[in-house]
DNA sequence: CACACCGCGTAGACCGTTATACGTAAATCA
DNA sequence: TGATTTACGTATAACGGTCTACGCGGTGTG
């Protein structure tokens, strides 16, 4: 009774349950979408046919006139460790809502991004996530003109096609700066990434906060961004070589967990005093950051509360509103050992 | 000319296509899936009309009678740093054969991963690949009755509705094992996990492998797995209690590096002398292991050769192939300072 | 020369749902 | 009581593709 009944015969479909209720298909979807028009009587005679037959609408079919209750989010790349927590935020929010969220890795390339976006537009996903896309912002514009878009990581507050989440980085860096430079340092570094075509990545805003709080500080003049190759093979100069500077830096900022930890490592390797002669501050309060043997102090972005809100945007775009949103989530400066 | 005329009117369907190349819809439909009966003139004409429209076909239509070409991909959880290595070798043999892989997360409970491979049949997926699910076989078996399915980190080699690929565990856990041996130390134990349900995990398997090595060097009445809790919130010993023993081991073997650095971390703290005092051995040579501060000897999996593997194992299934496959990839020992 | 066959292209049913238009009976109003 | 409205169901046209069946002109075969 359970189930069973459903195997022969393949999958069961709308028709069936209209057949098995004793009314016509309209109404078995008028039942499901609760729209005007059923009575109680039906209502309940549809929904015990629906049990009793354990069917499922096929998504497929309902993308080509309705809703398909999926929506999909793009990753840069899946060894962020920020990204988990943005998931659970996302996830918690969209399936309440009754979404399930679909996610598709971009590997930092347009090209593979452009691709997986129309993909998600071909399987009529109802809305889409992006995390700190490689795209323009024309090109994220034009998108957003054939899909409902909130983008994370892309700090674009003039955008109108589409809304935005983002960790508040120039804040964020500017309470990592400023805590550097309370600790009476003065010679301060930021380590950060070469520039690209984007002026609305991250490590951008993050640069912008260093600057302003080495200003506030009356460090101006000796403002220095490091700007490290991203890959060990590509040219330009290592995230080590900070090490060898003379004088040797006596804080280094750096934009992302995932160098400051290598710069992290090689210091004690070679010896040098952490954080008494070198002091470190990274950006995404990692787990590994949080290891004793580590100890590295960084700033939280609050990544769950991000995917929370993103989601929140995300439906309240797809279920009408126009007015762009752009919001900051306010970070979290966690200190530990190495600084 | 290379675009803009898609914009008025809406999205182009394959009616668009036929009328500007002046065929039938048919025609057209029969140059993409390239079916048979077409002529070289017909399929220039057409796919110049497809590039000149930009046109794109809607999976959601194409999937109620032919392919979507995407296939789903469950996760277990996000914060496996195993994952990403394995998504890198799918994705390159799916997005050869012009896949595309979305992703959904089962927060490792039956329920919501139920609820997904529904959600993915319903969108007409051509197929799913499960990473370490928690579901039965049995209930595996049911749904790959209803879409091809290759299922990575669980060792059921009876299986006969669903493919799998694994990592050798029982061998990668034999290797570490008699390492640690091979290193002079006789009181060694297991970090792993509570028996759950499913007799086909990983870390079941890992630990054959650990008693299969101690047996073979004659210290089987040594033998000791210790099952920790698996949430700090949970009943059941810690892993740290590890350390509280007397005598402390001389060597552990971690089914995990996530529990293998947490140990390291724990027993460095404390001022015992690893790998002197104590050895440790772990599992996934995640990125963490390979940092200086921490130089956990730990196995690798090969995830990239997995993802590939898997990839390939279910476009073959896809394309026909009835009988089960059952694959299992080498794994190496990459030996570093805590060992 | 009648016939089967092949290559190419088209017509149209079909997939499973949504949503609009419409019919009918009961309820409300003047 | 006749005229409107209201409530509830159904029939049916989309939606955008796939795929089977078939038509038609040209070739080879007996």
């Amino acid at each position: 009774m359970t189930d069973g009944s459903a195997k022969i015969g393949g999958k069961i479909t709308i028709k069936h349950v209209a057949q098995d209720a004793g009314v016509s298909v309209a109404a078995v979807s008028k039942v499901m979408r609760n729209a005007y028009g059923v009575s109680d009587a039906m209502r309940e005679k549809v929904e015990r046919s629906i049990d009793r037959l354990a069917y499922r609408p096929s998504t497929a079919a309902r993308g080509m006139r309705g809703r398909t209750f999926s929506i999909g989010v793009l990753l840069v790349e899946m060894r962020n460790p920020f990204l988990p927590s943005l998931m659970d935020g996302a996830q918690k929010v969209l399936s309440e809502a009754n979404y399930r969220a679909f996610m598709s890795v971009g590997e930092a390339r347009a090209a593979i991004e452009k691709s997986l976006i129309n993909a998600m537009i071909d399987l009529k996903m109802d809305g889409v996530i992006l995390v700190a896309p490689r795209l323009s912002g024309e090109l994220l514009a034009s998108y957003a003109k054939q899909i409902p878009m909130v983008v994370i990581g892309h700090h674009e507050p003039g955008a109108t096609a589409f809304d935005t989440v983002n960790s508040d980085d120039r804040l964020g860096a500017r309470m990592a700066t400023a805590h550097l430079i309370a600790g009476g340092r003065e010679n301060i570094q930021m380590a950060s990434l070469p520039r690209k075509n984007g002026d609305f990545d991250v490590y951008v805003e993050r640069e912008k906060g260093y600057i302003e709080a080495m200003t506030e500080a009356g460090l101006e003049n000796r403002v220095g961004v490091w700007r490290m190759r991203e890959h060990p093979d590509r040219a330009g100069p290592r995230l080590a070589d900070l090490l060898d500077l003379d004088p040797m830096p006596q804080g280094v900022f750096c934009w992302s967990d995932i160098h400051a930890v290598r710069l992290l490592n090689e210091a004690k390797v070679r010896g040098i005093d952490v954080p008494n002669q070198l002091a470190i501050v990274g950006y995404d309060n990692t787990p590994a950051a949080g290891l004793p043997l580590i100890g590295l102090s960084s700033i939280e972005q609050r990544g769950t509360e991000i995917g929370r809100l993103a989601a929140d945007t995300l439906l309240s775009r797809i279920g009408g509103r126009a007015t762009p949103q752009h919001i900051l989530v306010e970070p979290e400066l966690v200190l530990r050992s190495s600084s």
